[in-house]
DNA sequence: AGACACCCCTGAGAGC
DNA sequence: TGCTCTCAGGGGTGTC
């Protein structure tokens, strides 16, 4: 579920919920996430340190703790967060529970379990997760550039949209917003990466950041689950120009929007308008 | 390199 | 009401 502009949103909510405060516990309800979660680990580095800050890594959460520690959250498809006091009864999914010195707790819920949670040492790059080490630039950061997508782009056969859900090409675009990218863009989502030309490649470019942009500032998008850590949805659904809305006319040229399979996945698209 | 198929897991919604 | 089927925002592995 949760792509850049959702992690975002939770990382900024966390940060402001939990900066300064001490964890004094952590208590597991599941075996297993994605990965078996190594409990004692995770009580040893992370119960008696404050926490400093919470900050985002493509689509993860990165809470960093009081002497080089970090725990490194990847939400999956179901996963969130909320932060609220202590004595709330734990719901069904909720499956790492860090208690807090404010007599508040930081709840890690996911049903499908397809998220992570991982401490690791952050002056240690080397041993970071194996996910983090792989991801590529930040979309939202200078680097991410017309330059970088057309170098990056050249010799390529791979549909565009494929690629930009490539963590390691662009960290943080998922299938959402890698739709409603390529229709701002007006790229067909299939279109053979070497195909792109400098203008197009400086169109995704501009796009991505627009539309992340203005996702984020709407706090994400919520289709059914996702939810602040305070429980509140995001805004951006009702902007989604593609994404979900098969069958329906073109906001730009009233033509239908197709949906197709690429890569497993719903791609969304107005044939007309994205060539 | 890249296209697939399939895996992890639960729940929502559609259709009967 | 209840069953079955399909689908879902992610990411990893393995095969051809």
């Amino acid at each position: 579920m949760p792509e850049l502009p959702e992690a975002e949103t939770i990382a900024r909510g966390l940060h402001r919920c939990l900066k300064g405060i001490q964890i004094t516990g952590v208590k597991l309800r599941t075996r297993s996430l994605r990965q078996p979660v190594d409990a004692r680990k995770l009580r040893r580095e992370t119960v008696g340190r404050k926490i400093i800050s919470a900050r985002r890594r493509g689509k993860a959460i990165l809470v960093d703790l009081e002497e080089n520690r970090s725990v490194m959250i990847q939400l999956g498809m179901t996963g969130a967060c909320r932060v609220c006091p202590q004595q709330e009864p734990l719901t069904k999914h909720e499956h790492v529970i860090f208690s807090l010195s404010n007599n508040k707790s930081w709840r890690f819920e996911d049903p499908r379990r397809f998220g992570m949670v991982e401490i690791f040492r952050t002056d240690q790059p080397e041993k970071f997760p194996d996910f983090l080490k792989r991801l590529g630039p930040e979309p939202m950061q200078p680097g991410f550039t017309e330059e970088y997508l057309y170098t990056r782009t050249r010799n390529r056969t791979r549909a565009i949209k494929d690629f930009l859900m490539d963590q390691a090409i662009v960290a943080g675009i998922g299938n959402i917003y890698a739709c409603e990218i390529l229709f701002r863009a007006e790229i067909n989502p299939g279109r053979e990466c070497g195909s792109l030309t400098g203008n197009a490649c400086k169109a995704i470019v501009k796009s991505t950041k627009k539309v992340l942009g203005a996702a984020i500032r709407a706090g994400g998008t919520t289709i059914s689950d996702y939810r602040d850590v305070d429980g509140t949805a995001g805004r951006f659904a009702r902007k989604l120009l593609v994404y979900g809305r098969d069958k329906a006319p073109c906001s730009k040229c009233r033509t239908p929007i197709e949906r197709i399979i690429q890569g497993g996945r719903s791609t969304f698209f107005c044939p007309q308008c994205q060539r």
